[in-house]
DNA sequence: GATGTCGACGTGG
DNA sequence: CCACGTCGACATC
């Protein structure tokens, strides 16, 4: 049968003032996002397909949304979000973490708390560490309890800007 | 107070 | 089995 192009993924640049992010669809919306690598190639995609006019209008509304929240507001109307690569748990996680108004953060045990797993603190620092939409599911807004700065995927420096474009002001 | 150890939880290597 | 983007409880100085 033919190969079943529902199922692609496609990968489109995201120019910003910090770099080049790139975004990824599925067949259901956005269900990644990248930071700028450093040394990037920035090869246009020269044999790849023109993305269908459905991926288009996402990526029109995740540059719109990335660049809002890289200046720590609110992203505003966000494309659909492919989360299903996540399990349930992490998704439980992950919608948590939406609730986090920009300007505002919570502890990796009051997220725990949240989903009514007290005690799955440490899943939870685990599954913010697997969050693919990185900036517009906001896991840099999770804090250590204890004041430190916590983790981050994408690098550390990332969470530091990111919490102050949205003006936390970060513990010691 | 400042350290150190330990148990609890989900997931991937 | 182990290591993580953790935390709070306890032990010991």
């Amino acid at each position: 049968m033919k190969t079943n192009s529902a199922a692609r993924t496609y990968r489109l640049p995201i120019p910003t003032s910090d770099g080049e992010f790139i975004a990824c669809y599925s067949g259901h919306g956005l269900c990644g996002l990248k930071f700028p690598s450093g040394a990037m190639g920035r090869k246009r995609a020269a044999g790849v397909a023109r993305p269908p006019a459905q991926v288009r209008e996402w990526h029109a509304a995740a540059r719109q949304a990335l660049k809002r929240a890289l200046t720590g507001q609110a992203p505003g109307s966000l494309p659909p979000l492919d989360l299903s690569s996540g399990t349930e748990f992490q998704q439980c996680v992950w919608r948590v973490l939406r609730g986090i108004t920009p300007g505002r953060t919570r502890s990796y045990s009051e997220v725990a708390q949240a989903i009514g797993r007290t005690e799955a603190v440490r899943a939870v620092g685990g599954a913010c560490g697997a969050n693919p939409i990185p900036v517009l599911v906001p896991c840099h807004r999770v804090l250590a309890a204890n004041q430190g700065l916590g983790g981050f995927s994408g690098g550390l420096k990332w969470k530091r800007l990111l919490l102050a474009r949205e003006g936390i002001e970060l513990p010691s």
